[in-house]
DNA sequence: CGGAACGTTGACTAGGATCAACTCAGGTGG
DNA sequence: CCACCTGAGTTGATCCTAGTCAACGTTCCG
């Protein structure tokens, strides 16, 4: 059936391409100055605001990143800390067989956590859209935490939380189906962009490209592109030029295996 | 051909069921006193004597844990810290579809190094043989680090080498074949027994069952058996017992895409 | 207008899963 | 000492999930 696509009128605009050029994605923050959503989320934990002045006035550079640009490096060790501050990335290694990814980023997120303490970086970041990267010397932000335990314990908050996800990733590759998979990373992402404040009603742009999705799913595109026709035919999503929307999160939950997030919005530091 | 096996005399030698009885299993350090083994990797890496004397006092208890008995209890965020002194475990997760195992662990690992930060536990650790571990008050290990930077240092570099190694397991599972990944755990296995001392002339024993080996790989226990018996009909490795002999490594290698560990045995931090 | 990037669809293949039977050692209990 | 059971591994047959190859539709963009 090429291109009929005459299914009546649920479910099924056809999702076709969308641009990801540098004009379609969300710009926080209203005016001028670059919003800083790590800000955000570090004042909702309970860094003291002395703290996250210091913060800001470290950022060395605001780098703009276009689609498919590399934030950092695999295996370099930079003195930088890259925080994003728009737009979506992936973290990804290389293998033989083609690229892994580990995990979407989204803004708020810390790129490169580990600069921090190890000397060698496992994976690579990288732009899913365009990017706005804050950029940080390693040492002011040490400096940092060792100056306010409250941030010393949001970033090590943050560190266990990426190694929790990993955790998932991990099983979700090996104990699950590309529908089970496919199907969690739309609850994953649902209730990350929540967390995020990019979601809208219940519908969220996912900017992925189904080759980024199969990436971090270990599939194939084609076979991305097949489940996610399934998951739209059986009326679970709506897919609308690169917008989400859940219409049956239970069910989706359910073939997903899927366990919300424990509300450790607050995490249990020491 | 059910029970013929008559291929002549190589690389054949039926690998027939051996017992994770209490017997078999290696007992490091001669005489009585458990030895223990991260004590040497801390003394290796340059932690001071007095620390490691505070830290071998700090032991509350040496537990005995049979096969299959669990080490620590997924979810659970016990106020104690766990360290394998003898004996093989491995850190797995539930999900629907079974278990997975994220890593196996070996004498000198430490069980549950988030315990000393996070209160919930993504994952739980059960006994692969017969295991003995010690147990200490998270406190006081936390204690220990803040007195003496050298620990601190020390588990910040555990805490890295069992994320970068989480990273390797995800690309595993998301982009190599049972093949690959099976060459690639062998490798590994390979590497690690010799770090730890507990291997012998380039072999190792390897007392996972299949059904183990299975768990980390994301695959079932019949194909391992099938693609371990590939393995062994190329000639690649050699297996009797559950010891495993590793014929050419080169080829292995290759064939899991397999890395050795860069030389960073004393962790590159801060 | 032509090309590139993204997505869709079909036909075919292959890599693993599933189900099931059977072998072999080690224990256990009579 | 033997009968029996259990846990581990092997092997075969069959099915199905996902990969591969390829063509084609769109949309965007230069």
């Amino acid at each position: 059936m090429p291109q009929a696509e005459k299914r009546g009128l649920c479910t099924d605009v056809p999702a076709r391409v969308a641009p990801r050029g540098a004009h379609a994605w969300p710009q926080r923050g209203g005016g001028a100055r670059a919003f800083n959503p790590l800000t955000e989320r570090l004042r909702r934990i309970g860094v003291d605001e002395a703290a996250l002045a210091g913060l800001d006035a470290g950022i060395v550079e605001v780098r703009s990143i276009a689609v498919g640009g590399q934030i950092v490096r695999e295996g370099k060790a930079t003195a930088r800390l890259h925080i994003l501050l728009e737009g979506w990335a992936c973290r990804y290694t290389r293998v033989a067989r083609g690229r892994q990814t580990l995990a979407f980023l989204l803004p708020g997120d810390i790129c490169d956590l580990d600069t921090l303490h190890a000397a060698l970086l496992e994976y690579g970041v990288a732009a899913i859209t365009p990017c706005k990267v804050a950029v940080l010397r390693s040492d002011d932000v040490r400096r940092a935490a060792a100056a306010h335990p409250s941030v010393a314990a949001a970033l090590l908050g943050f560190a266990f939380e990426d190694q929790a996800a990993l955790v998932r990733r991990a099983a979700s590759l090996g104990r699950r189906s590309a529908r089970g998979r496919l199907a969690h990373l739309i609850c994953e992402l649902h209730e990350r962009t929540i967390a995020a404040g990019i979601d809208a009603e219940g519908s969220y742009l996912l900017p992925a490209t189904q080759d980024d999705m199969a990436d971090i799913l270990g599939l194939t595109n084609v076979h991305v592109s097949r489940t996610l026709k399934a998951l739209r035919d059986e009326g679970l999503i709506r897919l609308d030029t690169r917008c989400v929307t859940i219409l049956d999160l239970a069910a989706l939950a359910h073939i997903a295996d899927f366990t919300p997030a424990a509300p450790s919005n607050m995490p249990e530091v020491r």
